[in-house]
DNA sequence: TCGTAATGCCTACAGATGTAGTCGTTGAGG
DNA sequence: CCTCAACGACTACATCTGTAGGCATTACGA
């Protein structure tokens, strides 16, 4: 057995899981937390019941992305890792998967998915006019 | 027997996991192919032995990803989802997960943590100029 | 013709994930 | 001071995923 567990305070190992997502979003707009709040923001959105709640919470603690501060009976959850963290590893995650790990195909891919908006095709102009100089 | 289940011929309904998906790369390079096949392009890389890959063939069958047609005594299988809607459907998701569904943040994103090449910017620019016309 | 290597099918199994329940404890109101 | 509602820890369990082994069959070379 030995190592069992923690230890290092790895920041950012272990994957994060789709629910779990969920409720670092929750996190990640306000925190701190208790699971009764966040709760209230997921439980109505993807039908779960609190117990469901706290396992995530939990398990997000387990992984190290989440802190807990005892605040009398329960806990105070916040992030460990940040949104921006976390979406860089996931974009460059899908980039490097099935684009080869270039963005400009996945740009080519949504420009002919028609799944950009003409806000976005100004929005990008505007980046990339930024960025030249 | 055969066949077994199929029944509704089900267009990309499942979800493709991530070595299901290393699979379906190898056919879409190339196709049809039987499992031997399969295997020498993806064994080696990732360190899988042929059950493996057998396994992960069936699965992509019985969701639906794959056809196959006898050939003697083996398969050959072939995509029955194009790269193209794989690769749409999964950033889609990406998009609206991360990015409220907008691609704009997505691009900004990746600019940002300069994950766009010299390259990737002109590419880019270029299909702007395009998609403008 | 016959053995055999190769092939597909079924089974296995550990770990991750989605979803939820039980239970012992304890702070806070009466 | 005592009860009870709420909280966290632990447990549960089906499914999916990653990874692979065993078995029955059969096409093909000797």
């Amino acid at each position: 057995m030995a190592t069992k567990t923690q230890a290092v305070p790895e920041p950012a190992g272990e994957r994060i899981s789709d629910a779990e997502h969920a409720v670092m979003e929750v996190l990640w707009q306000r925190s701190p937390q208790t699971a009764a709040e966040v709760c209230e923001s997921v439980c109505k959105q993807r039908g779960w019941s609190i117990p469901t709640v706290k396992t995530l919470l939990s398990r997000l603690v387990q992984k190290g992305a989440l802190a807990t501060k005892p605040d009398g009976r329960r806990y105070l959850y916040t992030p460990l890792i940040a949104r921006a963290a976390y979406v860089g590893t996931e974009s460059r995650r899908l980039v490097d998967r099935l684009f080869g790990g270039r963005a400009a195909p996945l740009f080519a891919h949504l420009a002919e998915a028609e799944a950009l908006t003409a806000d976005d095709i100004a929005e990008i102009e505007r980046l990339l006019q930024e960025m030249k100089k």
